[in-house]
DNA sequence: CGATAGCTTGACTCACGTCAAGCCCGGTGG
DNA sequence: CCACCGGGCTTGACGTGAGTCAAGCTATCG
């Protein structure tokens, strides 16, 4: 049952220290856990959830649907983000979250969440920072819509994935499984599906990567990041006190 | 000396009622002002910053710029927004903080701020709030610039800078200060220059919006609203308990 | 062994970028 | 007072990155 909660741990350890005592404040959270398959609603857009949700296994994603039918994908969460949070104090929620591939999460009730901000403030600096950096994430997707060609934002968008899951244990070597389709990978980038696969056959053809079977296998990470500009500093992966 | 930090209060007021004790707590909070030109820089990319810049009056803009010398704004502030709070917990920050026309700020130091962390939960959770707030913003923005069309996305910019300044009292009716000249607006939304220019003129000849001598005025606010899907409820405006 | 979802390709269109020139206006200096 | 300058705005001509439409292909699964 504690081994539940490891990934949030784990994700918060990459932040700054955090001692056995605020370990156990967060095993003692109350929660539930559930599986959601593939494209399944996890948060409809519209709720005001009482819970918040932290992905333990796979991926989730926020998406916001324009008047048009159209869908953009605003952010990918994996495995130890606590992708629900904002719900805990942003009480009208503007976007669904859907699993992205089969996706397991944990519930936690908001109460005893705004307990532990009441109680333990260093903790409370900890997940605060956890939205601070999908911020920064948000701030490196709005350059990279505005400002790079489509293969380069795809780049980035590669380095930025396999850095965040290095940072968790989440890869196999040069490789990590991505389970989205290529329609999805359009409404991540802002693409339609036709640009999305011929980007992703550009990116193939100069050898960096491979994407198959709902698996990336980064075949050159140097060029990929030289060319996109990637620099995972606002990733803020270092421990410092905060 | 206590009037210069009103902005602060009657922003979080927005979000849930302050007591006058946490008044007082802000109030008593270190620091110093400062003014800045437009155009002048107030933070620099790569800085790790000891103190938090709060807008007092005009604009602030947070710019990233890319690797072939390309300049993306990825955020706007206004009088009131706390707008280098995440540089207290993300110690690296990789894009600079400009002003927008000119531009008063108050700067509060870093252990001030990490103090009242300590000791005043509600309050905390109120400026992690205007954090949330600010990452609502920015996934609108990805909304708009991967799925809207250019004036439709201009045309959201213009309904959220018209909501968010209402909201505290900073409009004139239907018309607002905006000091940007068109290069900047290109910045904002991801456009070229003259693009910025030509959607301009697409809204304007629609008689939607004047925008001349830094100044914007909305002459269809539901049109403008109702064509880009805009809908306030991401802003969070209303006092609940948080 | 169809049915279906996802991938790929080609042909064509269009939104937006680039390049280049001209205009307007306020500021500066002779 | 006027010539000059530069920044910002506007316009036209043209190129190109990305969207749309439509068809065929491939793999998986009941």
């Amino acid at each position: 049952m504690s081994v539940a909660i490891r990934p949030l741990i784990d994700a918060l350890q990459r932040y700054d220290a955090v001692t056995a005592e605020e370990q156990a404040v967060i095993e003692a959270l109350p929660r539930t856990e559930r599986t959601y398959a593939n494209g399944a609603d996890i948060v409809s857009e519209g709720d005001r959830p009482v819970q918040s949700c932290l992905v333990l296994e796979g991926y989730a994603i926020r998406t916001q649907v324009l008047e048009d039918g159209e869908r953009q994908i605003t952010a990918i969460h994996i495995a130890g983000d606590f992708v629900d949070l904002p719900s805990l104090l942003l009480k009208t929620i503007d976007h669904g979250v859907a699993a992205l591939g089969p996706c397991r999460v944990a519930l936690f009730p908001h109460d005893a969440l705004r307990q532990l901000t009441d109680q333990h403030p260093h903790l409370t600096r900890l997940l605060w920072l956890s939205t601070l950096v999908d911020a920064a994430i948000h701030r490196n997707w709005i350059a990279g819509m505005g400002r790079r060609l489509a293969i380069d934002h795809l780049a980035h968008l590669v380095c930025e994935l396999y850095t965040r899951l290095q940072s968790r244990g989440l890869v196999d070597g040069p490789s990590f499984p991505f389970p989205a389709t290529q329609a999805e990978l359009g409404d991540i980038l802002g693409f339609s599906t036709v640009h999305a696969n011929r980007t992703l056959q550009d990116l193939r053809k100069l050898g960096l990567v491979r994407w198959e079977a709902g698996r990336i296998t980064i075949e050159d990470y140097n060029e990929l990041a030289a060319r996109s500009g990637f620099n995972p500093a606002y990733l803020n992966l270092q421990r410092e006190p905060r």
